[in-house]
DNA sequence: GTCTATATTGTGATAGAC
DNA sequence: GTCTATCACAATATAGAC
């Protein structure tokens, strides 16, 4: 792995863990072994690093979720898949953490990859369940958009839940709960 | 206003808005209009003055939900009248986004009142559902404990999509799509 | 209780040698 | 491309005068 290759991935990490605001220069040239110079020649500086950072796992989430949702099955089991897949809970959402960052949501540039992910998501999902809709899988009065917002806003705020409690139990659970909701032929 | 008590609400402020990584002992100062000596005399560090700032919105923060969640009517309209509750939306929860601070969550004293608050604002609206099913409000198989985890999360994430977006819309759409599949009578 | 002075370490970046 | 030196400023305090 190059050394801007180390750059990108270790600020990826250092983003997740402590934020854009927690996360300095220093700390991430240590934690990819590399000297002040390699980094302000391969970036201009940390706002730049941090786009690049933010845009391989906006990517990469992008990704994974579409793994999940382009499966076979019915529109149910396609989101149960995506609301159960496996997560590290405790450190909440790569993508999703950084609308709490202050200079993140300041700068039209850091923000975009942010809301551009969060939003293909939502599209993605919405598209699911109104195919489910189509199908009689879902009652014929349901607003697929906001169904779709319910289902990312649910995941985004369990990992509030969760790391609020120091334990995954209340993302599983609000998980369940919507699930339940969801389920076709449930009256609640 | 006391300059102890304007140091607490200058922090209350600083951390609804930039966090407490964000948040620096200097900038709480100008905002309160006091000195260095003021604020080391009254707190011990950031942290002490961080936690008496905490434990204040805790405590508003459930004495809000209190008071719309004891209103007299049905379970269903209590949920909604939470739900859609004026909210200012763009700014966040000021205790949901301390989950997502690295230095809260590492700290048992101030991760506590956070854990604390969501955990009684989620027991407090599994009583209410659970009234509403034992009422025949809701479908006899639904658990009230995990829909009250659902609840909470549709609200903690929907700040989360609004802020991705710059936009309310994503929220308010969070919280119809959970209102249509709670709607008593509903199928979805 | 409040103020100013001082101290240590960290932040975010530039300059220029190698 | 990488390294070290240097820099101006901010973070988080402590000390002691007033």
């Amino acid at each position: 792995m190059s050394t801007q290759d180390r750059l990108i991935e270790s600020t990826r990490e250092l983003l997740w863990e402590r934020g854009y605001v927690g996360t300095s220069p220093k700390a991430i040239q240590q934690h990819a072994g590399a000297g002040q110079g390699s980094m302000y020649h391969h970036f201009k500086g940390k706002p730049d690093l941090a786009l690049a950072a933010i845009r391989r796992t906006a990517d990469e989430m992008r990704a994974t979720a579409e793994g999940v949702l382009s499966t076979p099955g019915s529109a149910y089991a396609r989101i149960e898949a995506y609301l159960r897949r496996e997560r590290d809970v405790l450190r909440g959402c790569p993508v999703g953490r950084l609308t709490m960052d202050p200079d993140v949501i300041a700068s039209e540039e850091l923000r975009a990859p942010v809301d551009e992910t969060l939003d293909w998501l939502r599209a993605r999902l919405a598209g699911i369940v109104e195919e489910g809709r189509e199908q009689g899988e879902f009652a014929p009065s349901l607003d697929a958009e906001a169904i779709a917002a319910t289902i990312v806003a649910t995941v985004q705020g369990g990992y509030v839940l969760a790391r609020a409690s120091g334990s995954p139990a209340a993302f599983d659970a609000g998980v369940r709960g919507l699930l339940s909701l969801l389920a076709p032929g449930s009256t609640g």
